[in-house]
RNA sequence: UGGGGAGUCGCCAAGUGGUAAGGCACUGGAUUUUGAUUCCAGCAUACGUAGGUUCGAUCCCUACCUCCCCAGCCA
């Protein structure tokens, strides 16, 4: 394994893959003077999700480790539904991830003079032709999956008549689909892309870059891989569903040999399923337009932004690609996956904290009236010098509802009648008695504390109990709203096959709540992290929070071994 | 029934002729004032199936099975 790994820049190992052996091979071969250039390509015409960000931690990831640089291109040649409002929202999150494009952002709009003139050159090379059949003629020649297509009457008109139409096109001349351009190559191909694809069509509508100019804008397969040439990018990654694409990739810029720069590789890698998610662009639409979410952020959406606002960070992002790896097999990959990832990121960053989410009321019935202590508690655990902060005790307290059973479950080792637990960082408590209202619920719960087991003195060592729970001062506290996410769909395949993924929606993937917190919660600033202890990881909502008026998204709760056993909680 | 891909532990994923890495999950156990964390141990006689070649096959050959993608003037 040691020589088949490779140190990247964080002295981790990173594992080889299929294409990193690619690479690796190229510069053996010296194919490329071993020089690595990548890019990310986006579509500006929505929000990035978090199969996304496996191609960006890639692009940008390969270009980091074989010391080369990754662009940011645009892909915006279809101004019908692209947008400079997505422009900037990507370009956000690409740099929230943690990349940097260093000025190198490109857009698709900015070879077209280029692509113009390709074009042209392809038709006088008797390589292109403009067509004059509408779409539905053009699907009836396209042939099926099994028979051949059959070659259009206007494929052999003369280049100078393809020529003079092209012309006229660019000028404006004709209505939208009246014409288009498209490659001669051979409409009997057991490949569909390779059937005289359209490479140009016309639209009489405004581009948001470059305005009026044109009126013709080229498609997809003809523009990628010139500007992936245009761009000397060595290694051109997309996703599967490329694959049958990249003969023509390979046709394009064959024709184009002595014209550009170098011949892109274009490398296919499986794109990422995430369960209990949906990832396809019109589902999130659905999601989003259909209201069934509070919109692109909301918490529970794959969206970047979503993941963003619901607390994950950009390193537990960047780990969770690293961890899943890239190949060419349908996967998909559990969401418990992306959870641990941040768990793992903010167990070492976050600094830990008291919020009581479904309070019950604890009396200490012998600890005096007006007497109020200072507790001590570590901000972290492992990390004694981010010190300690005050956690204030008096004789009335909140502690956790599922903290106390009346009827102790086997196992259950916190608070029952009889039984004894030590407030986390102050004293051991004994329960006493319960108090219940006329309906029979528990009010509140009466224990006796031991003054001698303050955490911190020497008595707390000489008496050990296994119970622990945390609390919060009735008189001390704050509150804040709190959103207790869960899974948007119950259905860890919820769009497989035919399904309707809107039959598996979790009613109770939002719950919000008001908890008790500790009073030194009210300076957050929006985006900060903490463990709440015993619960899990909540940040501080960037939207909503307010000086003096936190509110906290939970992003994942703490590994839970009790929970499981006990299918509690 | 055409073409292009993929099938290695529950989920990912290395390895590709010399006798199955790693991560996550899971199961034990230790430490623990978070039933958290951390630590330690265990976890594929086995690489879709059936044949074949070979001293030896996950890796080569043959056949078969399953799954994914392709008939936009979207990307």
């Amino acid at each position: 394994m040691k020589d088949k790994s490779v140190a990247h820049s964080s002295a981790d190992i990173v594992v080889s893959n299929f294409i990193r052996s690619i690479i690796d091979e190229d510069n053996r071969s010296g194919k490329w003077q071993r020089r690595v250039e990548t890019r990310f390509p986006p579509e500006p015409n929505g929000y990035l999700h978090i199969g996304h960000a496996k191609s960006i931690c890639l692009n940008f990831g390969l270009a980091r480790d074989y010391k080369g640089v990754c662009h940011l291109r645009f892909d915006d040649t279809n101004p019908e539904k692209e947008a400079q409002e997505y422009v900037d929202a990507i370009c956000e999150n690409v740099a929230w991830l943690g990349f940097d494009w260093e000025g190198r952002q490109h857009y698709s709009s900015d070879y077209f003079d280029q692509l113009y003139a390709f074009a042209e050159y392809l038709i006088t090379q008797g390589k292109a032709y403009v067509e004059s059949l509408n779409a539905d003629e053009m699907r009836e020649h396209r042939g099926t999956l099994t028979s051949p297509g059959q070659n259009s009457p206007y494929r052999d008109r003369s280049i100078e008549e393809s020529l003079d139409l092209f012309r006229r096109m660019k000028e404006g001349e004709f209505a939208d689909g009246r014409y288009v351009l498209r490659a001669k190559i051979d409409m009997a191909s057991s490949n569909m892309n390779m059937r005289d694809p359209v490479i140009y069509r016309i639209r009489h509508i405004r581009h948001q870059r470059t305005g009026e100019k044109w009126c013709i804008y080229p498609m997809y397969d003809y523009t990628h891989c010139i500007s992936d040439a245009l761009e000397n990018i060595t290694h051109s990654l997309c996703t599967l569903e490329f694959e049958d694409h990249r003969p023509l990739y390979d046709w394009v810029l064959d024709q184009l040999v002595d014209k550009v720069p170098c011949h892109p590789q274009q490398i296919e890698f499986a794109r990422l399923n995430l369960t209990y998610a949906v990832m396809s662009k019109r589902k999130l639409i659905e999601l989003v337009e259909g209201g069934l979410v509070d919109g692109w952020d909301d918490p529970r959406l794959s969206t970047l932004v979503g993941l963003r606002r619901r607390g994950f960070t950009p390193k537990s992002i960047r780990l969770f690609v690293e961890r899943i790896g890239v190949s060419k097999a349908d996967s998909w990959i559990d969401m418990s996956v992306l959870e641990d990832c941040l768990r793992e990121d903010l167990n070492e960053s976050a600094p830990r904290r008291i919020a009581i989410l479904k309070p019950l009321k604890l009396i200490i019935d012998n600890y005096p009236c007006d007497q109020e202590e200072d507790c001590l508690a570590p901000n972290h655990p492992k990390k004694p010098e981010w010190e300690k902060r005050v956690v204030p005790l008096s004789k009335t307290i909140y502690i956790e509802r599922d903290d106390f059973m009346e009827e102790p479950a086997k196992g259950y080792f916190r608070l029952s009648p009889g039984a004894e637990v030590r407030l986390r960082y102050a004293y051991i408590v004994k329960c006493v008695s319960v108090e219940k209202n006329v309906a029979g619920e528990i009010e509140a719960i009466h224990c006796t504390y031991d003054p001698d087991t303050k955490s911190g003195t020497e008595g707390a060592t000489t008496r050990k109990v296994k119970g622990n729970i945390h609390w919060l001062s009735v008189k001390h506290v704050l509150q804040a709203e709190v959103r207790l996410y869960d899974r948007l769909f119950s259905d860890p395949y919820p769009d497989a096959g035919d399904k309707d993924y809107k039959a598996s929606l979790n009613p109770n993937s939002k719950e919000i709540t008001v908890a008790y917190v500790e009073q030194s919660l009210a300076e957050v600033k929006p985006e900060q992290a903490f463990q709440f202890e015993r619960n899990g990881y909540f940040i501080a909502d960037r939207v909503d929070t307010k000086l003096g008026k936190p509110v906290f998204n939970r992003v994942v709760t703490l590994r839970d071994s009790w929970g499981k056993v006990s299918g509690l909680a």
